[in-house]
DNA sequence: TTGCGTGCAAAGGTTTTGCATGGCA
DNA sequence: TGCCATGCAAAACCTTTGCACGCAA
């Protein structure tokens, strides 16, 4: 059967953070910040379990890790989206592309590789670096 | 002026054991096992000092970061080439997809985006796994 | 009252850095 | 001899875990 859960302050915080900043990424660290300056203070062990649950619950994505840098995490509205992060300058950003979906099933035909779209970041250079 | 460089052993060991697999993909540790296991032991801060050398000089590629996972290092061959991981069982391999260089066009075209074919990372489940 | 959630401190794993020593040219 | 390379130990860094306490239901 389903473990019970409770609805908590620090719970209530880091989702209301992240409903207000939907298309945002932003890491464990930085929403701990954040969470201190408003005066809602989560310690940062609860802010990662938070997130890891809430990656469970398929309501946040933990997404888009560069290199050294810690792991990144958004909200999740609506369909999944591929991510674009520049190698010059860190921008993390989404893909919104049509021709992605025709990839993805090439993939899968000729590759038999069933494509993760929202797991998948694309490396490059974005238009303001090059 | 261009800095002196020295022929060592141990960059040697790390250079013979890449190209003899060039195919391969191997962490920092498991090359420093490696090496230990065929008499020719390299201390692993050597191992990650020559690496990062390497790639710096075009030689090696540091590349299919798996979340939690040690990054993984290959010798670098022919042309770039883009990474496909399994989600699953965590295999890496490489993607040989004559269509990758359209979809990457149109990313350049219409995104403005400059996709580095061989640092992005296409994450799914692979043939065996699904 | 029950037992999940919290938060501190400590440990974990990977990678980097400081520093004295070693070895190539 | 000059000075880059090495390797040990220690630090840095992000993240997870142990454990006692707090708090929602």
């Amino acid at each position: 059967m389903k473990k019970k859960e409770y609805a908590t302050k620090q719970r209530e915080a880091v989702l209301e953070y992240m409903t207000a900043n939907k298309d945002c990424h932003f890491t464990a660290e930085s929403l701990y910040e954040y969470l201190k300056g408003v005066g809602s203070p989560v310690g940062l062990t609860t802010v990662y379990r938070t997130l890891e649950k809430l990656v469970r619950e398929g309501v946040a994505e933990k997404c888009g890790l560069q290199d050294g840098m810690p792991a990144c995490y958004e909200y999740v509205c609506g369909t999944p989206r591929s991510h674009i992060v520049c190698t010059r300058c860190g921008k993390i950003a989404h893909l919104e592309c049509g021709q992605i979906d025709a990839f993805a099933d090439h993939i899968s035909d000729a590759h038999s590789f069933g494509l993760d779209k929202s797991k998948t970041v694309f490396y490059g250079v974005c238009g303001k670096c090059r």
